[in-house]
DNA sequence: TCAGTAATGTGAGCACTGCTCTCGTAGTTG
DNA sequence: CAACTACGAGAGCAGTGCTCACATTACTGA
């Protein structure tokens, strides 16, 4: 049963990740290079395909690891907060999100950057994904159902109440046009910011981009969200 | 002067940048092939040297095209606007910005997308780069000069106000803090939305995600930046 | 227990890549 | 017209992902 291969098997498959993580961040995701890793353990180019079908998806599997890692780091932050502290809990989820992000800037990269074209985002990554998704969801309905109302009204322009209606029934929620726009707008503006940090747009504006992702998440948070 | 040879090395310049860009849009910037652009060419590969120093070169080159193409066509949308017309010339910058994002995605995930780490952004590409950025701010001190509040006020985060003074200066600009809150979460939001639309974050939610992009940017305009 | 099977590692090899270097040719310029 | 320089060709180097035939070695069922 759990013999001497199967241990050596996740031994090696863990190794390799880790070392294709390092790499990646280093050189980049484009510049991973299955025979360095190989030539890192002292194996065979080769052997790297026992365990991997190919480069993608070695990449696929570490895209799956990250949404998992981000997943857990958000549900971890929420769980920590009173169920009632709505204004907390935001604050817990948003900066948790940043740090995990400068933490871990080329798995951000690889979930959140640049797709490669062509490459279809295989179904196993589906539910991973939508881990930290759901934590927003959550927060968004307790929100709801406390009685918070957001700062703002829906422009009644046609399609986008039938759009929101849409969304209701794919995430399976039951939010209201106002509360998916903020929310829409506030998870926006904090992936707006994370990446423009990240990828180097405000370099040459700010010194500590944390203080402005504070006032930003407080702002969304209180005002434009309604939470007490 | 101009002779023969300066006009086929513009000629061949320009060919040689917009099988690139074909290439891009069709296999993604990390499978740009030179060989492949030679043998479409039918030169050598070595030839390319002679217009590129490298392929990173190349790419440089792409970059500063997409963010002038960028700037000039937001600035274009803005300019098209009566000066006074402050919501009316947010929802055309928004709307051209989402735009010209679709309409050249790879474009858009060169310029927004995962930086190469290591690659430090040539000194050439600031200066375009600020277009895009630049009628934002014009757009804003507008604003302000006419007397729109948003309807946010900065939380008193120690540091933040530093931080604000800072990005005044540094951007050449007098924007009131509420103004540099709102105006930097407006902006996040939109590009936000915009990655989370073209990498693909949203395939499962909406059909017509130019729908709750008005929403989105029309909530944006006149609610939180508070423009009349 | 022991033969058969399936998992694992090897090394050669194919077709590709970016990039360099040498060498000949053909425009340009004093 | 001679000297120079820009340009293109082709060979070659070191690297890549991936495949395949071939050993070896751990597991497994009779």
């Amino acid at each position: 049963m759990t013999g001497i291969r199967a241990k050596a098997r996740l031994e090696t498959t863990s190794e390799i990740k880790r070392l294709a993580r390092e790499q990646i961040a280093s050189k980049g995701a484009a510049n991973l290079s299955l025979r360095e890793i190989a030539r890192e353990m002292g194996m065979a180019s080769s052997a790297l395909y026992r365990y991997f079908a190919s480069r993608d998806q070695l990449l696929t599997d570490l895209i799956i690891e990250s949404y998992d890692d981000i997943g857990s780091t958000v549900e971890r932050a929420d769980a920590k907060c009173s169920r009632e502290d709505l204004a907390g809990r935001w604050r817990a989820v948003s900066q948790s999100l940043r740090t995990w992000a400068i933490t871990n800037p080329s798995d951000y990269g690889l979930i959140f950057g640049t797709p490669v074209p062509g490459y279809e985002a295989p179904t196993d990554t589906i539910a991973p994904a939508l881990r930290y998704t759901n934590v927003l969801l959550r927060l968004l309905a307790d929100v709801q159902a406390a009685g918070c109302r957001p700062l703002i009204t829906v422009p009644t322009t046609k399609g986008v109440s039938r759009e929101y209606k849409r969304a209701r029934a794919n995430l399976g929620i039951n939010l209201t046009d106002e509360m998916i726009l903020a929310g829409l707008a506030g998870w926006a503006a904090l992936f707006g910011a994370i990446s423009f940090e990240l990828f180097g747009h405000v370099d040459t504006v700010f010194t500590d981009p944390g203080a402005h992702f504070l006032a930003l998440s407080e702002m969304l948070g209180s005002q434009m969200l309604g939470m007490k």
